[in-house]
DNA sequence: AAAATAGTTGACTATTTGGTCCACTTGGAT
DNA sequence: ATCCAAGTGGACCAAATAGTCAACTATTTT
């Protein structure tokens, strides 16, 4: 019932954009209202605040993620391969940004999380939480790569957190220096972090 | 001759604890004044802008960071020892803010170099130089660990950049989760990712 | 067609912010 | 002692910013 408008959607996409590209102490409401071709009033008729449109925006950033990562590291795909297409899958995200943008932009979310860590804290909080999600994917194939004996990692969670900050770093890393080609390294890297034994598949 | 001050100094010093504590975005200038007890108008005198006294200010703070990192990483020092001490290192600087202001805060230039890495050309600059003079440390001990065939690196280069990747992402998933227990994993992340042949070292 | 609901608009306010200006003060060199 | 370079203070300005509000419009329900 009622008027009908997509607005709402417009502003998560906005302000997604915005943050990602720039940083999120820098975008402003009156920036993102433009960017999503919206007026204030309708801004503050749908969110509470900068902080407020930012959770809701990541929300459903995840939503979508996460069917991808699904499929990524379904248990039905040998337990390295899920990590190699991940690694495959960043690069292309971060390619297909820098073709759309013309700059290397990292995890939105690590970035992100690492700006407002000491703010925000409804925000800090569901970062938080996204990213433990996330690690749990290299988790669990790291728990399947151990019980099919292509890895020694008795403690995949311990192993997930290690590759998992490398990943990060590795990203923030291309971000910071504008720089693709770092993420070529990811395959190797995590090929040596978990002491894969056999050689090391040709890159893609 | 005339006056003399060390509100330069203040100023380079407020700025600091400001981006670090916060955000490069969230820190005012009307904020860094009042934390450094100076006026607009001695700001100016001294700095052109808010970006001109974070490159003067990185600067100053990286000569004294560095006199350190020369004597964690002095030659003298057994190569895989350089890494075991840099981590503990790490540990205790974390420590040692978490206990002054509540928080564990990461590594400064990682944090702002991600965050401003598509504004503020100048500083950005900057921030990758010295980025890059870090790694240069992990990148001589990895060679040096070579050499005396405690580890099997051909490419000292490339396992310094996977390395300090690491480092990076560990030190801002601690400042992410605000959890300097995280940094505990440093050195086993470090052994694991070398391939360090032989039993690891009792964690300090 | 009327009423109720959902969303839009633009004008408005108050505050914060970056930045300027210049008279003034302070301390060292002569 | 005095001159003058180095540094200070604070008033002031314009723009940017967050946030409010009431009148208005469009769509669905009855």
């Amino acid at each position: 019932m009622g008027r009908v408008s997509d607005a709402k959607e417009r502003l998560m996409g906005a302000v997604r954009e915005l943050i990602w590209e720039g940083s999120y102490g820098s975008t402003t409401i009156d920036q993102i209202c433009e960017k999503a071709g919206v007026k204030k009033g309708s801004f503050y008729y749908f969110f509470d605040s900068k902080a407020d449109l930012a959770v809701a925006a990541i929300d459903e950033e995840w939503g979508r993620r996460r069917t991808e990562l699904d499929s990524l590291f379904s248990p039905t795909i040998p337990p390295l391969d899920r990590l190699r297409r991940y690694c495959d899958y960043c690069y292309r995200v971060q390619a297909e940004i820098r073709s759309k943008c013309g700059c290397v932009l990292g995890c939105p979310l690590f970035s992100l999380g690492s700006e407002i860590s000491t703010q925000e804290d409804r925000l800090q909080k569901r970062i938080q939480e996204i990213l433990d999600q996330k690690r749990k994917y290299l988790e669990s194939a790291i728990r399947d790569a151990h019980a099919t004996g292509v890895v020694h990692a008795p403690d995949a969670a311990a192993k997930a957190r290690t590759l998992f900050a490398y990943y990060q770093g590795l990203l923030t890393e291309a971000r910071i220096h504008d720089k693709l080609e770092i993420l070529r390294d990811a395959v190797r890297g995590t090929y040596e972090l978990l002491g894969v034994k056999g050689p090391e598949p040709v890159p893609t």
